[in-house]
DNA sequence: TATTGATATGATATAACGTATCATATATCG
DNA sequence: CGATATATGATACGTTATATCATATCAATA
């Protein structure tokens, strides 16, 4: 199982990246996964175009949610299309793919943790520091029962929770 | 416990009404609802204002999940106010006092069903007919205990499940 | 390998959603 | 009544997302 760096949160100057909320330290993920996505898409016949594989790379390498216009920024300066459309047709592939997850809560995209495992993942977002970082709940959780009992066909789900991340909590109890 | 009118979902010619995804037929739910909000405000000294009821009035009326450009467009039918702050200030405090709340998935506002009460709720939304319910899931679900676990402290939640309500899915296998 | 149908990108324009700011008015409370 | 807080009016702008049509590239196969 690859593991990305999810988040850097508080540490960006301390070369500490972290998995989840714990402290951790890496380098390759972001070469891993891309070539996991390649391999991936490669077996499903699934163009993984320049754009697109460029804004995976993106969203790896900063290891948090970004705005669309955050990506097309980086694409325009790199010379990579200019246009929103450009942006937004790669995140669509790639959410629709399950590269990447959107973060409804702040019209954002983050890298998926589990590519090519289909899940429903739950985001964790702190409201100081912007860190998001993705959690797998245990299935048949009370969505699902709730879904059950309405006759609701569940066919995809956003879980996000909004608070405090250890690190935050930290810092404001010593302060 | 005051119910309110949720959804109608392809019935609206029919006089048809529905609590959650079943059928049912009722009329007073909208004054009992204003009338307990403003007791609600009236306890806590907040003030329930013309635009304020006027929103939540339109949002029971309709019962359904309206965008804030939607209820905007009423309000300026009206002749109470006509630029976007206005709804949103209204809808946000709405919001925040718990009359109604956002769909993240939607970019939209519904009546509380549950109102007065605090509760973690989740929403049910019909891809096809854009219905939407209000589920009151069991509290200990697994977002808490997935926070609990990464010492995360959960301040709000967003759940919601976007997939095809028991009248779409009727439709869809008479077709 | 030329054709063709599907998929992806370029480019322009516009729609939809949301907020900052400052002035004015209304409510609340001592 | 006067002071303070809260709410509204009004203007302008910022952010997020999509529709549309033209062009290019890919993928399968005749």
């Amino acid at each position: 199982m690859i593991r990305y760096i999810i988040s850097i949160c508080k540490f960006e100057g301390l070369l500490v990246t972290r998995i989840g909320f714990e402290d951790h330290n890496h380098d390759s993920c972001v070469k891993e996964a891309l070539h996991a996505a390649e391999t991936h898409c490669l077996d499903r016949k699934l163009q993984f175009t320049k754009v697109r594989r460029r804004v995976l790379e993106i969203l790896l390498s900063e290891h948090k949610a970004l705005g669309a216009y955050d990506i097309l920024a980086r694409l325009t300066d790199e010379g990579i299309g200019s246009q929103p459309p450009v942006a937004y047709r790669a995140l669509d592939f790639l959410v629709s793919h399950g590269f990447v997850h959107r973060i409804e809560k702040m019209n954002a995209y983050i890298a998926c943790t589990l590519p090519g495992e289909p899940h429903s993942p739950a985001f964790m977002i702190c409201r100081v520091c912007d860190a998001v970082v993705e959690a797998q709940p245990p299935a048949g959780d009370a969505l699902n029962q709730t879904a059950r009992d309405l006759g609701f066909q569940i066919e995809n789900t956003v879980l996000e929770a909004e608070g405090i991340c250890p690190a935050c909590a930290d810092e404001g109890a010593a302060e």
